[in-house]
Order: C-alpha cells, then sequence, then structure tokens
DNA sequence: ATTATATTTAAGTATTTGCTTAAATAATAC
DNA sequence: GTATTATTTAAGCAAATACTTAAATATAAT
C-alpha cells in the first residue's frame, strides 16, 4: 500500500510525480491493453487467437488441433470473447470464432511476432 | 488429454493435421513469445517495462511512481529480468534497470499499441 | 568496525488460473 | 416426440500468481 521506498538524494519528485499522474490519467488504457495482452500471452491462447486469425473454426477443430478437451478450449474461447477478441456466429449446431474487427488491429499486431519467428504452409 | 471432440462429418482431418504439425513444428517459438507477451500482459509489469522502455529507473523510483512496496517490484523486475527483457547496471547502491537490447524490437513493438491510445508529455 | 541505504530473497497467504468431470443448452435428425 | 450432436456452463481442485512482512545481501558513509 504504503509505499515507503528510499531515502536516495538524487531522488527527482519532480519527474516521479509528472510520470505518477501520465500513469493515472492513462489508467484506463492500460488497464484494458494489459488485459488484451495478458490473455494472448497464454500458450494455449496464443495458438488459439493465431489459428482463428488464419481462418474460422469451430471449437471442435480447435480442440482437435490442439489435442485438448473441448471444454478447456471453450473456456479459453469464452475469454477472449469476453473481451471482446473474438465473436461467433452459427451455422446449423456449429459455431464458428474469428476475430473481431474491432480488435483486428492489435491481434495482428501481436500476430507480426509470431509470423517473424515461424514459417506458415497452409 | 485425450481429445474425443466431435463427430461431425464436414471434419477436414488433413487440415486438422497440418495445423495440428506446424504448431507442433513451432513449439518453442509460440512457448517464447506467450511467455513474454503473458509476462508484459499483466497490469503492473506493463507500466513497469513502459517506463523502463521511457528512461532508465532504480527499483526506488518505480515503486514510487506506480506507489507499491519496494520488494513487489522487485520480484515483478526479476520476472522481466529472467526472460531477457530488462537488465541492470549498478551505480553504487543504486541499480538501474534498462530493456535489453535483444528484447528491445519485440518490446517497441507491443509499446506501439500504447503509444496508440496514449499522449506522453515528459 | 558500525550504521545506514538500496535491493533482493524467502516464507506465508489469499486470489486467480486452467484444467477435469458432469450436467445443462441448443439445434438437428429421425 | 426422442435421440444425437455441438457447445457451454458449473463445480471441484491443484497449481500458479501477486502481494505481504521479515530477514538477508551488498555497497557506502561515518
Amino acid at each position: 500500500m504504503k509505499a515507503i521506498s528510499c531515502i536516495r538524494e538524487k531522488k527527482d519528485q519532480y519527474k516521479i510525480d509528472q510520470y505518477e499522474h501520465l500513469l493515472k490519467n492513462n489508467a484506463t488504457e492500460f488497464n484494458q491493453l494489459s488485459n488484451i495482452v495478458g490473455l494472448i500471452g497464454n500458450g494455449v491462447r496464443l495458438k488459439l487467437v493465431w489459428l482463428i486469425n488464419q481462418e474460422q473454426f469451430c471449437v471442435c477443430d480447435l480442440a482437435d488441433i490442439l489435442q485438448m478437451s473441448v471444454p478447456a478450449i471453450s473456456q479459453h474461447l469464452r475469454k477472449l470473447k469476453d473481451v471482446g477478441i473474438v465473436e461467433t456466429f452459427r451455422d446449423k449446431q456449429t459455431i464458428y470464432y474469428s476475430i473481431t474487427s474491432t480488435k483486428k488491429l492489435i491481434v495482428d499486431h501481436i500476430l507480426d511476432l509470431v509470423s517473424d519467428e515461424i514459417v506458415v504452409t497452409i
């Protein structure tokens, strides 16, 4: 809570205050972004987002590809849906997931980092 | 474990296998990246990385700016250091943190998303 | 040496996360 | 209608996370 840090004479209180206020003024932006980045920064969800960004998939496909249970995948997708990264549309019994247009830019931006590392041949 | 997903006739086993192998072949890259992105995708650490990317700071400064305890900040910095995002250099009793040159690109890339949202006036 | 300062580390703990299994929904097929 | 299939949801639990406080290091000043 209380940040009783250090006495240090080199302490630049003015600068500290400036940064403190800057971060507080932009708390919402930092929080939103860390939520999104934090969600994508999970081994399973990074792959899910990458896959869904390649093309639409249903839960079953994703479970098969990642060799995980359907409920496990479904719960990951729910989190991604809750923050608006993915959306769904239904075709009969099948529900397909895709990246939302609103988050497409940020997703592409983060997935750029994947593209730099791997070679896709599908 | 065993992913007994769905029977679906539209299932494209060839495509599923292709993606499965592609992800397995690049497991290391995906894991490394999700580790880094996951670390930065934390409210406190996103701010820490953003701050340190602006200029060098010591633990005390960061604790003051974020109004958190020194040990809490120190432990966050340790995680960032463990994956090679930040490095330290000592000046007398003070230890300064900076972004490593090896991770500078990826950090800048993620912080681009912050820059899009906030205005910095320091 | 002794004291003070900056920082890290360790131990403890409450909260969150990511799975599991089982049950609940929803749409299709018969 | 009843059965089947795709998906979600809920409950339970082990592991991970993010703090706390107290103790340990390391450097500097006296």
